[in-house]
DNA sequence: ATATTATAATAACATATGTTATAAAAAATA
DNA sequence: TATTTTTTATAACATATGTTATTATAATAT
């Protein structure tokens, strides 16, 4: 009946993830972006209504990345806080790009934070809810304590100002961790 | 002789800084500059051999200003990382854009952290050099601790997770230096 | 094998942007 | 006043980008 599709809506995805992996979100072009899947713009625009479309369900996709990088992450520490800001500090650190977009960028494609943090499976949200359980009485000063330094290395590294190696990055977190923790009970 | 100029290059820098800081540095075009500024896009040329040129200024223009308002801002507290604190976070509250431009940009035509920071003066280091009269026995190490802390707010504000007023920013900051110094002495 | 039809490539169009060429305007001097 | 010279404006050119029109291609039903 008709001619086959060689390009799937799957290869221009996977093409618009690398690129926006290596050279960041902004350099994705219609263009550039075929050549990368190895087809014209058509097939892009046979898919997708237009950019923009594509670039909402990249995003979605990146949102998706994050949730697995961090599930997947092995949980070294005792302390969740200490997990949590490694998990997400070695993500900015092994895809800067990526973590750009997710959280120093201002179009969020209209989600909080939260929304991306929680990712398809509120993984984030599980693990700090059993925070109380570790001596912590006020578990959201915590968070958002903790959060604002990991949050604050994480950008560093992205400028190149914070280039802490893993086993440092631990001892950082729970000296602050402690440190916060002392103030809190 | 010659027909007087009737846009200068101050004319010209003066309208690109409130783009940079209105809009953003990426929002700048010859175009709309000339737009900005009142007239075609010839002064522009004539003034700079290209708009890189423009750009690399008008960076050292935005260094300037974060340096003159980091000396004018003032000081409410006894403790120097925490004036450090309000100011750099206020800084960005208050000019996002330029914010961006000096501090959550890759491109920073070369300057380091240390250069942008202390600026045209090295206020940042004189202040941060008293902080050992204040019962630190460490500067370096509550320097680092602090400013990923005050970074990680300032960042957060950018994309509008972060929204603490004055007097909470003090609080927040007091308490974290004190945690800080508890771990250090 | 031919006709049909969805897919993909090429080409085209519109707009945006950096930059340069050309023309108009204005100031000072002869 | 006419000439010269610098500034400014307008127009043009080159490239980049989103998007659409047109053409070519290939798979399948007849």
């Amino acid at each position: 009946m008709a001619r086959k599709e060689t390009i799937t809506k799957m290869d221009i995805l996977n093409a618009a993830f690398e690129m926006a992996s290596e050279e960041g979100f902004e350099h994705i072009t219609a263009r550039t972006l075929a050549a990368k899947a190895g087809c014209s713009t058509q097939p892009i625009f046979r898919v997708y209504r237009n950019m923009e479309e594509l670039g909402e369900e990249l995003f979605e996709q990146v949102v998706d990345y994050f949730g697995a990088y961090y599930d997947s992450f092995p949980r070294k520490n005792d302390t969740p806080f200490v997990n949590l800001g490694l998990a997400y500090i070695r993500f900015a650190q092994d895809n800067p790009k990526l973590f750009q977009l997710l959280f120093a960028s201002e179009k969020r494609h209209g989600k909080s934070l939260y929304d991306i943090l929680n990712g398809s499976n509120g993984a984030v949200v599980k693990e700090i809810n059993n925070a109380k359980f570790y001596g912590c009485t006020n578990p959201s000063a915590m968070f958002m304590k903790m959060w604002i330094f990991i949050h604050g290395a994480a950008c560093m590294s992205l400028t190149g100002d914070y280039d802490l190696k893993e086993d440092e990055t631990i001892t950082l977190l729970e000296e602050s961790y402690n440190a916060f923790l002392d103030t809190m009970r």
